[in-house]
DNA sequence: TCTCTTTATCGTAATATCACGATCATGAAC
DNA sequence: GTTCATGATCGTGATATTACGATAAAGAGA
């Protein structure tokens, strides 16, 4: 990283990046999917989601819609968002939905809370 | 939580919200400020900027926008999210601002992922 | 004082997110 | 097959986010 119009068109600064304390090992495609499940958690009603599902395992898209302020579709769309984030894993039940945290991704994303900071 | 139009207009859903298999305990102010700092760290540049923090701490705006390929404004308005959120400190250090992870929010977001999940 | 460096803030355009109702697709029950 | 329940998707408007350049504020040094 380094093409931006202010540093480039002037002198450098006259302290230079210092050099790192240390290093983390949180790159590339590790890093993309940490930050995706952060934006995905990083919402008032995904989170009241997600906490739903935790303390309501195998629930069906309604329950959560009956759960939640917001109309079906609303709902509907912030379950993409989680699906696609990895924290939950949707199976079909006949019409209906039935969701479930994944387990291996939460358990993936507390390993790298832990690793990061 | 429950009103929307879907379900006030309907019967009730044959299955109800089936009971909590569990507790959690995050809720209100703590719960909102989690959140908060799930969606500010859920930005691929605010979390590089977290990240070079890591590695290099108490470095200056200056050195955060040499190593990002943004503009010094959006720089900044990064760091105020990331500030507002309670990830980091500024300090003054004469015209410029030194800034720092906020060790104890650090500490306090960790503990929470530990406790949710 | 005047200038330079540094960084925050302002104004704004482009884009993304969020919310809704309406519609569509699918499986179950009759 | 027809109907109903369920939930995903589409089209949309309203709002929020992200980015930029320009400007302002404030300390350091000549």
């Amino acid at each position: 990283m380094a093409n931006k119009t202010r540093s480039a068109a002037k002198k450098p600064a006259l302290t230079g990046i210092p050099e790192p304390c240390c290093t983390l090992d949180v790159e590339g495609e590790r890093q993309e999917r940490f930050v995706s499940m952060c934006k995905a958690l990083g919402n008032p009603l995904r989170f009241e989601i997600l906490k739903f599902l935790l303390t309501h395992p195998g629930c069906i898209t309604g329950n959560i819609v009956d759960h939640l302020p917001i109309a079906q579709s609303t709902t509907s769309q912030h379950l993409a968002v989680l699906r696609e984030a990895g924290w939950i894993q949707g199976t079909f039940e006949g019409p209906a939905t039935s969701y479930c945290l994944d387990d291996e991704n939460v358990k993936w994303f507390k390993s790298i809370v832990g690793e990061i900071f």
